[in-house]
DNA sequence: TATTGTTATACTCTATAACTATA
DNA sequence: TATAGTTATAGAGTATAACAATA
């Protein structure tokens, strides 16, 4: 999808121009770059996705499994089958809540935190030569407007 | 990961300055946003990021299995099983190789063709609310920056 | 009754290993 | 011998369905 740009036909939507199709590509173009990013270094460290942006998220919270699998918008039974596999790994703890009997908290190990801190570090690593063709005007800039964007975005 | 900014340990590195932080922060966030936007209408067809990024990569070109399966960095192995669903489907076809009696081409059928055009007119419309938020001029500068990084990116 | 979480089951995606056919 | 592809097998990730314990 991310490889070459077919004919395309936006005749039939009124909204589209051919300058917001070339912005939509390049946005997917660079969404693929930093996702195989993140992806290589998770898999160096067994770690698919999900469960990185599990451990992402513990990291300053501890969280029930529905508010996990609800975060990551998957089934609670989902949830369920990462967080014991993770918790085999030794990288999260479940402990039983005390405001609900029916619930449990999940919550980083030190050896989790650990991981995070080490993920987030080969993270930018690894993301930096990507912007390395940039000077330092247009990164600012890039900033500003992926910012503006993300905080401006509908839907 | 993209939902946060927790406190980080840039000291060993000598090369990161604060900004490039944010802008690294940034590029993850809105890599998140556009491969959600992504994964979902892939999953309103029944269709993996793998399958999508196969299909895509066959709208414009015949390709071997073992070709394939370098395109997406996946073994020949996993491609066998990729492309029999996705053959089941009637998504592609596969046809013997005139120059390698061993080597086996792949091609979308007229169907699979048809889903991609589909798959690309609904990538356009979920992606259109996130640039909502920016103005032509903006659209366009980011337009320049995104395709500058992606062109001059090391590594 | 409704909610929280787990277990049972099934399918996709991925990999390693072993195999067949061709080069 | 090396390469192209498939099949066999195993494990992670996902979902639907059924269940237990608690609210």
């Amino acid at each position: 999808m991310q490889h070459h740009a077919p004919p395309q036909d936006t005749s039939d939507n009124g909204q589209d121009s051919p300058r917001d199709a070339h912005l939509l590509d390049a946005l997917v173009t660079a969404a693929f770059i930093v996702m195989a990013a993140i992806t290589r270094i998770g898999a160096e460290h067994d770690l698919s996705l999900s469960l990185m942006r599990v451990l992402g998220i513990l990291w300053d919270r501890r969280l029930r499994m529905t508010d996990l699998a609800d975060y990551l918008g998957l089934e609670k039974q989902t949830m369920s089958g990462l967080i014991a596999r993770a918790e085999k790994r030794g990288l999260v703890a479940r402990a039983p809540s005390r405001e609900d009997r029916r619930a449990t908290d999940v919550h980083l190990t030190e050896s989790g935190a650990l991981l995070v801190a080490e993920l987030r570090r080969q993270g930018q690593t690894a993301l930096r030569p990507v912007i390395a063709g940039l000077g330092p005007e247009d990164r600012r800039h890039l900033a500003d407007l992926l910012q503006a964007m993300i905080a401006g975005r509908a839907g």
